[in-house]
DNA sequence: ACTAGGTCCTGGTTGC
DNA sequence: TGCAACCAGGACCTAG
């Protein structure tokens, strides 16, 4: 599932082959697809003639690609997101939702199989905010210097979430998903029912470290701990049991041989390892 | 103001 | 064996 990194890592690939692509033609297979402008007819009428550049952003789990008539294509890949740069005679993938034809002979693929992904075109001189849903919400980015144990600290004050609750909000901290989560707890030694409140300062900075520690990680590995990310040209991360908690219940932990256990949580799965992450 | 839980979606996995 | 139920989860929505 894409998170901060796998997003980082599809920004970076993209610079590599988007900048100068001029749009020529936009099928849009699936209208749920398309966050702005509806119907999405609209959307790809007005994405024909786009031409990509060089910049781009990321901004928690989204993606903003710059236009160069000053138009933004917004991006979240949600759960089974992804953007492929293809050759246009390869084959099609079984769920394909919004296909940019380019002038290169290249194409431009939203794959996604849940369909919870959103594509947004920004118009030239509306704010980014303003029409990418949820953007205006998130929080710091968490390579800000901004996002410390302070910071963490004001949060948290007299609120009784539990800890792993607090991290997939993404008002708390920007990037941070399901699986990340797991393994920044891990790292800090934290359990993730303890509720936030009760932390001591000591183990916000652990915490904070943590966090920055995984995702960087993540980066370097270029996303790749995660089963079904694949990157811009579709190959396949290497998930080959990198994550010291995500997805091993039942397995030893590999610092200290306990058997990781798994709760449900906000209705989501949690791994952590009761040995390690007592407090 | 805060928190919990349901919802969307579909393919793979589990269980009877 | 075959089929149904469950599971995965990011962000949004509603209810308490």
């Amino acid at each position: 599932m894409p998170e901060l990194p796998e997003v980082e890592t599809l920004r970076r690939d993209l610079l590599a082959c988007l900048p100068g692509q001029q749009v020529v033609r936009v099928e849009v297979l699936r209208e749920d697809s398309i966050g702005f402008p509806r119907p999405a007819a609209t959307f790809a009428e007005a994405m024909v003639g786009q031409r990509f550049t060089d910049h781009s952003e990321r901004r928690g789990k989204y993606l903003l690609l710059h236009l160069q008539a000053g138009a933004v294509l917004g991006v979240h890949l949600r759960m089974s997101g992804r953007l492929l740069f293809r050759a246009s005679d390869h084959p099609r993938e079984p769920h394909l939702r919004v296909c940019f034809a380019l002038a290169s002979g290249h194409e431009l693929r939203f794959e996604d199989m849940r369909v919870f992904g959103r594509l947004w075109l920004v118009p030239v001189g509306v704010p980014v905010a303003q029409v990418v849903s949820g953007l205006a919400q998130l929080g710091p980015e968490p390579f800000d210097p901004l996002f410390d144990a302070d910071y963490l600290a004001r949060r948290f004050r007299g609120r009784t979430q539990p800890l792993k609750s607090a991290l997939l909000d993404q008002n708390l901290v920007a990037g941070i998903g399901n699986i990340y989560a797991d393994e920044a707890l891990f790292c800090s030694g934290l359990h993730p029912l303890t509720p936030v409140e009760r932390l001591s300062g000591q183990q916000l900075v652990r915490l904070r470290d943590a966090i920055v520690q995984v995702l960087e990680d993540g980066i370097e590995r270029r996303g790749s701990s995660l089963r079904n990310y694949t990157d811009a040209q579709g190959v396949n991360g290497q998930y080959a049991g990198n994550a010291w908690v995500y997805g091993r219940r039942g397995a030893p932990c590999r610092r200290c041989r306990t058997a990781i256990e798994r709760l449900r949580l906000a209705g989501r799965s949690t791994h952590f390892c009761p040995s390690c992450q007592s407090s």
